[in-house]
DNA sequence: CTATTTGGTTTCGTAATGAAACCATTTATC
DNA sequence: GATAAATGGTTTCATTACGAAACCAAATAG
C-alpha cells in the first residue's frame, strides 16, 4: 500500500527540514507570513493556492511548530513562531538563487536590512567569517550519523579523491 | 481541468527557485551529487526513492540545467553544473535548520571547510558583513516587481507598522 | 435585520507517487 | 567465449495528493 514516503527517517537533517517545509507551497506561505500576512484570505489570494490545500498546510505548519494561531477561534491570525522565522536564511538563500539564475526581468523582491540597504548574497562562511566556496565545502559524518550514513559518506569521499 | 499549479508565474524568485527544486526529492538528489555520488543506483539506494521517480527527477534536473549527463549514453555519470552547485548555501542553511530544530540524536552530518573546520551558521548579512537578524530583514519591491506584487508588499508593510 | 465577507469543509476529476515486474545493455566470472 | 549478475532504466497499476468549484456557518458591515 503505497503511502507518501517519510523523509524523516533518512538520517539527514536536510531531509528532516524538507519533511517540515519540503512541499511546493510551504516556504511560500512562510514568506507571506514573514511579509506580514496573517489572514487566510491574504495568503490565499497572494499565492492563488486552493482553499483546501492551504487549510491543510496551515494545520501541518502548526503541528510542526512553525506557526501559531492567534485571536479568535473562528477568525484566527496566523503568525510565525521563532522556529518559523529561523527559516529566513534558507528562504533568502533560495530567493537569491532564483534571482541569479531564473528571474528574467529583474528581481521581483529585494531583501534589505532595517535601513533599506540590500543584503549581501547568503554564503557559507567559516568561523573567521571568510566565505567557503562550493568547491571547498565538505560533509563529514556527525555524532548522529548511523553506520550506514557514515559508510556512504566515506565511500563517496574516497571515490571523489580517486577521480581527483 | 485541474493541472499542477505553476509556481513560476508568481512574480517571486523564491517561487522560481521552488519550481526548479521545490519538491521533496530534488534537494536530496542535489545533496547526494554534491557528496560525490554520480550513479543512478547510488542515489537510489541512498535515498530509497522509487526508480521511476528518480528517473523523472533526473530528466527534470537536466532540463533545468542543474545537472549534466556525462560518460556513456547507457551508463551515465550525473554531475552538478555550476548552477546546481550554487544551491549549496540554501542547502546548508536548510540542513542547519534541521540540525537545530529537529535532529534528536545529534547532527547526522557536519559541514566543514577543506581543513575540516566546521562552518558557521548560515546567516543573512549586510554589505559590512554584520548579521541581519530575522527581525531586521525587510522585503522591498524590486525592479521586476509587478504592480500587484508592489501593492501587496506595501499593503502588508503598512498593516505591520500599524500593529507595531 | 439583511447582506457580505471570512474561514473554512465537501465533493469530484486529474495528476503525481511508490512498488513491483520487466527488459536491454554492460560488466564480471568462470 | 559463455554465462551470470549488475546497471539503468521503462511499464503497469493501485493509492494518494492536488486543484476547482460548490457549499456552509459564523462574524462583520451597512
Amino acid at each position: 500500500m503505497p503511502t507518501k514516503k517519510r523523509l524523516a527517517d533518512l538520517n539527514c537533517s536536510l531531509a528532516q527540514a524538507l519533511d517540515s517545509v519540503g512541499d511546493w507551497w510551504t516556504l511560500l506561505i512562510v514568506r507571506d507570513l514573514f511579509l506580514g500576512a496573517t489572514r487566510f484570505s491574504d495568503i490565499r489570494e497572494s499565492l492563488g493556492i486552493a482553499r483546501n490545500v492551504l487549510a491543510t498546510r496551515l494545520v501541518q505548519l502548526q503541528a510542526s511548530g512553525l506557526i501559531e494561531r492567534q485571536g479568535t477561534e473562528r477568525r484566527p491570525h496566523y503568525v510565525l513562531t521563532w522556529r518559523g522565522r529561523d527559516l529566513i536564511p534558507a528562504l533568502v538563500a533560495l530567493l537569491q538563487w532564483g534571482d541569479k539564475w531564473v528571474a528574467a526581468e529583474g528581481a521581483p523582491m529585494i531583501v534589505t536590512d532595517e535601513e533599506g540597504r540590500s543584503v549581501a548574497p547568503v554564503a557559507v562562511r567559516n568561523c573567521d567569517g571568510a566565505a567557503v566556496g562550493a568547491d571547498s565545502v565538505r560533509f563529514q559524518p556527525g555524532p548522529g550519523a548511523h553506520q550506514r550514513t557514515r559508510m556512504y559518506i566515506e565511500m563517496l569521499a574516497r571515490a571523489k579523491k580517486v577521480r581527483g
